[in-house]
DNA sequence: ATGAAAGCGCTAACAT
DNA sequence: ATGTTAGCGCTTTCAT
């Protein structure tokens, strides 16, 4: 059924070995004469062969394999970080297999086994959990890893993410200088290092103006909008003294201002709310959003980068391991000033 | 490096064909003692042995890999296809290797070409342009693929789409039902058959009122937002008579809300527009957008399994081709009467 | 300038 | 119940 390059060879009227060196471009490195050369390229045109990748990455130890781990496909932003490699990989002739860990570190490990199995040449992995262990021991067993997103604090891993302590201390300042002193947060999954690092900045912003920081106004397990909701409804039932919510993530967001909507309070009049991330549509919300916005493109491709750099450059090379993206302040029209 | 069976032979004091069959588990069927089963797998795990997928896939002439074309995976719609391919193809043991096309039919042949190389045992593309020649042809070599969204008539290939033509239907009638009788179309791509048949479905949703289709009132050359905003704002310069504008894609919907505010147009008391597709805040935007939506997951399940199903079945079955998977209408807010 | 042959790591048909 | 060996399709060393 399909052509193999001996049938070529014998068709051509010359050995494998030749064959080979013709279709690879080895022609005048091996002195093929160029009419030997040209008889190969026919015969193999005119039986439309193409070589098997599976028996060359077993022969080049070289499978051209990138494998990409993200939590939840679905999500526009690992979609695009997805898209990011898929594209640049692409372009150098790689191939990615993506893998959808659903949240779940089981499934992290279990997928990442099964990568590994197949040989991918390197790695991108925005993980899921707390611990890096798994990760750094591919790592050293030779398969580059590089981390986005959630990253790890101590890992000498290559690691992309945003500036999450700077941009949320910006964030909170947003709201602070408008006068708001009780500011509830919709945090994210706790425990992964962009939750920790924003919470930490906004109680830097806190700290500034000399407010001391509540962990009774902090609510929500992670950066799905249903804890965005449930969170948000269950702080201004709680604490009707909140005048203000910073959500961690856009779903975070669009659960607050449904809330919002439900406990029949008018965004920005009766509360204010930050976004950290941007969603393309959110100029055009009931409520146009102010967000503190992560550079997706720009961390897809860094990772990108930093992945087949691993693959083509000197293996040992020194290089920067933490790489933080800034993000950018968009302000519409969801923050007012408090009344008092 | 990293061990090989023969290795794992020795330790155990086998053959290499003992050892394959006690690790892949036919021990009982090769009469192999339990004992020495249990020995080859203690000297595996000691030597943490990982049996080599590229060789298996060549000895095998099996590589376990599904390939997914789609034409950008950082639109939710594609990106939601892709995950459930992959994770259906994971629950199976299958790894999926995803492609983006850009849009453009001569990438995804060439990411085509790549995946059959690698001898992906089944395709699931999404394709790009009006051509099913080459998809067909790879069908025939051997390798299944099932088309999703993007489908093509007259096609012997498995296909799962929308009910673009019912679903227009209902759109349109939406609108003609509260009086409007110039309608602006925004449409996506020419030439797809889900623009075409959604366009025949506006046509004929108008002729059962006695309105004869306007192909002038038909703009756009793109699912994209920036075809919507353009078409929109061209749409509301040249025919001021316009009183509702039905968006292909959600998109397209988002570009219209924003012509609609450049142009001063309040939606809906000036302009009522109507949506293909949902998308996840709709209700949240500054006018709750009504939509005939697409079950963008049903589409990705069913298409998950037919292409697991080709794998698994009997190759030569006869079951139906074309799928079509209905819509919903969800009624919010952008749709006014026409005012006389 | 070309060919023979080894071998990548694995499975299975064929001994014994 | 276990071992020997051919061979999947390719590249490359080593002859010639």
């Amino acid at each position: 059924m399909t052509t193999t390059l001996s049938q070529v060879a014998e068709q051509a009227g010359v050995s494998v070995s030749v064959a080979s060196r013709s279709l690879n471009g080895h022609a005048k490195a091996y002195r093929i004469s160029d009419e030997t050369a040209t008889r190969v390229k026919e015969a193999a045109d005119m039986l439309g062969f193409r070589p098997s990748q599976t028996a060359r990455s077993l022969r080049l130890k070289k499978t051209g394999l990138v494998g990409v781990v993200v939590p939840d496909l679905s999500n526009p932003f690992f979609a695009s970080i997805s898209q990011s490699i898929a594209l640049s990989a692409e372009a150098e002739g790689y191939s990615v297999i993506v893998a959808d860990s659903r949240e779940q570190t089981e499934h992290e490990i279990r997928l990442l086994q099964q990568l590994e199995d197949r040989q991918v040449e390197a790695l991108v992995v925005c993980p899921v959990g707390t611990e890096s262990k798994h990760l750094q021991q591919i790592n050293e067993r030779g398969t580059p890893v590089v981390l986005a997103d959630r990253t790890f604090p101590d890992c000498e891993l290559l690691q992309v993410t945003s500036e999450h302590r700077v941009g949320a201390v910006t964030a909170t300042r947003l709201l602070t200088t408008k006068g708001h002193r009780v500011i509830g947060v919709l945090q994210g999954l706790p425990g992964t290092l962009p939750n920790e690092q924003r919470l930490s900045g906004h109680a830097e912003a806190l700290a500034e103006i000399g407010i001391s920081f509540d962990q009774s106004l902090v609510m929500g397990n992670n950066f799905t909008e249903t804890s965005g909701f449930e969170s948000a409804m269950q702080l201004l039932a709680d604490r009707p003294d909140v005048t203000a919510l910073f959500a961690f993530s856009t779903p975070n967001a669009m659960g607050a201002l449904r809330a919002a909507i439900k406990s029949e309070r008018h965004v920005p009049q009766d509360l204010s709310v930050v976004a950290f991330d941007d969603s393309p549509y959110a100029d055009l919300m009931n409520v146009p959003l102010t967000t503190v916005c992560q550079d997706v493109d720009g961390i897809g491709q860094l990772a990108a980068d930093l992945v087949l750099r691993a693959l083509t450059n000197s293996k040992g090379r020194k290089r920067k391991k933490r790489h933080d993206i800034k993000t950018q302040v968009i302000i519409r029209n969801s923050i007012s000033s408090v009344k008092d």
